[in-house]
DNA sequence: GAGTTATGCTATATCGATTTAGCCCAGCGT
DNA sequence: ACGCTGGGCTAAATCGATATAGCATAACTC
């Protein structure tokens, strides 16, 4: 039971299986092969349900028709949602993924380029990690179609996909200010690039456009790779260390998460003595009591514009640099109402 | 820049491809290949950095260290956790994973399964959907192996890794009835399929066992491909129309949410008006309040369980049909406990 | 009717690895 | 000196599809 090969069809009807192959790929004309030859091929090919073995295929092609997706975490809510639209999407394009999480962890994400390199995958989508811009600059100069996703090298060109991540945080902190709260902290990553960057840029402005003075003890930064516990520690730690503190803003979901279930168990109330905001929407934050402000990022627009990106570069590479950044959506739920 | 290939090692040693062939894959002994040009193409193939192409290998051997997961929804949390685990497991001996989400659709599942298959994967992890015996009792004869996970086929043999569905579903339904209630509905999925047919029945037997006959107009299924506002107008629809309901049993961990959902925007109480308990655990169980009873599934065990078998079978085939069916935890928080 | 062009198809090399069959040489026995 | 054994390595076939070069035969030109 090994499938049925070009030459099985070839022996069928009687002749070459570079005929086969010709009339299966569509190029029966430009090979000035008969009406009658073709038909009876595709007929034949109907019957015995050929599907070319892709392996075969990819080795004398180079092209494998699947993509590399490389996340940060693919059971965080939001990767995996846009994991989904991703392979969707691709499989309209006859395309098949691969995934990969990198926990965030540059060498983790380089194993999995490695890995998804000598798999011969056709073009990637990459949440970079950190120092992976070397990496990232020989696949591109492999001639590999690259989109970048949710961050970017600001001094590497490169197709991405990104937010209005300074936007978003200013509009979600003004929100803050707008509703009477004037101490109000952020908890985000110790990450430095760009999309933390802008988040923190974004919250400053906001703060400074209120007549606020950014304050440092506001601003807490945390590592990735902490634990439940970890991150639960660190916050109350964290917001109990703030006197005067009236709001908080969540710089990613997962923080957001922890951040619900630091204060709650500080025993504090959520929406009276605490404003709170969250970047990513998650259905923890609207099914929570009182549900949660948030920022909510567009997951279909992503993952369409991501794999749309990736195929004319996989059809037609241009020169021209895509980069979109899309806008984000402010929710406005009870937990950021009740100063 | 097309990678190194095995003739590169060959030229650069002076030997023939076949030889660096016999040495990577630990044949030199067997092959009698000496020590000294052993140990020199390790070498070269070191400093080059050689890695197979996949491609290549794989249609020579047929084999692609590659295995197929297809899930119900990688979207879903429980899914997309597992995912990783099979994902981390997988990696562990060298394979890569193809993902794909059926959505409860059987058609769509067979589209995955004939991608995969001309995709050659090595071997399947396959959370069925109805009907989707057929095909996978093919691949079978075909000899692939295949784990299923979530549920299985009754009357078909084949390897598996589930839980206690049955008991999960008699322990959060005997919980329920300890704790004074007695007016318990169930909402479930239409689905017809072992793991839900046995939590009905768990809910049943334990609602039996405390004197409690069950009512069918108690019992509320619902399809998969609702939208959220559909999930949330039908349960609102059926929880509305009990009279003297006191609690509810929600038989996966989407229904718990909408559940919840549908619980809250009738304004009632949970916990109070209204005990609920759910299949699966999740964050949002864990930060509603009042946090919210389940009956929570051992993921990592699944997963490990999952991919162990597989390798197992893909390494030495074996008759014997490994059904592994692990314990579930009953997770007591308030949302059950204030009749 | 010799030369040219078009038509319709095929033989063969190729992608990169694995696998089978077997060559060549050295050493040994008799 | 002849045959035999075993050590050390390689040529060539193979997996299945695609790409290149080219071979017949028919049709057309003048």
């Amino acid at each position: 039971m090994k499938g049925i090969s070009i030459k099985d069809i070839a022996k069928q009807a009687g002749v070459s299986p570079t005929t086969v192959s010709f009339v299966l790929n569509g190029k029966a004309k430009e090979k000035r092969i008969s009406d009658q030859v073709s038909k009876k091929i595709q007929k034949i090919a109907g019957k015995l349900k050929y599907k070319p073995n892709q392996l075969a295929r990819g080795l004398r092609t180079g092209k494998t028709k699947t993509i590399g997706l490389i996340v940060e975490d693919i059971a965080n809510n939001f990767f995996a949602t846009l994991a989904k639209v991703v392979e969707d999407e691709a499989d309209k394009y006859g395309y098949k993924v691969l995934y990969g999480s990198t926990e965030d962890n540059t060498e983790k994400a380089k194993g999995l380029l490695e890995v998804l390199k000598y798999r011969q995958v056709d073009g990637y989508i990459i949440t970079p990690t950190k120092n992976l811009d070397k990496e990232i600059e020989q696949l591109q100069g492999a001639g590999k179609p690259i989109v970048l996703m949710d961050r970017y090298f600001p001094q590497m060109p490169s197709h991405y996909v990104v937010v209005d991540n300074y936007k978003g945080a200013y509009v979600a902190t003004e929100h803050l200010t707008k509703q009477g709260y004037s101490k109000i902290a952020i908890v985000t990553t110790t990450s430095d690039q760009v999309q933390m960057k802008d988040r923190l840029q974004g919250y400053n402005d906001a703060l400074k456009a209120a007549g606020i003075t950014p304050n440092k003890t506001l601003v807490k930064k945390l590592p990735f790779d902490l634990d439940r516990e970890g991150f639960n520690d660190e916050i109350k730690k964290f917001l109990t260390s703030v006197k005067g503190l009236d709001a908080v803003f969540f710089a990613t979901n997962y923080l957001g998460i922890y951040g619900i279930e630091s204060i709650r168990s500080l025993g504090w109330t959520i929406g009276k003595e605490i404003g709170v905001v969250s970047f990513d929407d998650h259905d923890i934050f609207r099914l929570h009591s009182p549900a949660i402000t948030c920022v909510a990022q567009p997951l279909q627009q992503i993952g369409e514009n991501l794999v749309s990106i990736l195929m004319k570069e996989l059809n037609q590479p241009t020169t021209a640099l895509q980069q979109v950044v899309l806008p984000l959506d402010l929710i406005i739920r009870p937990s950021s109402l009740h100063k």
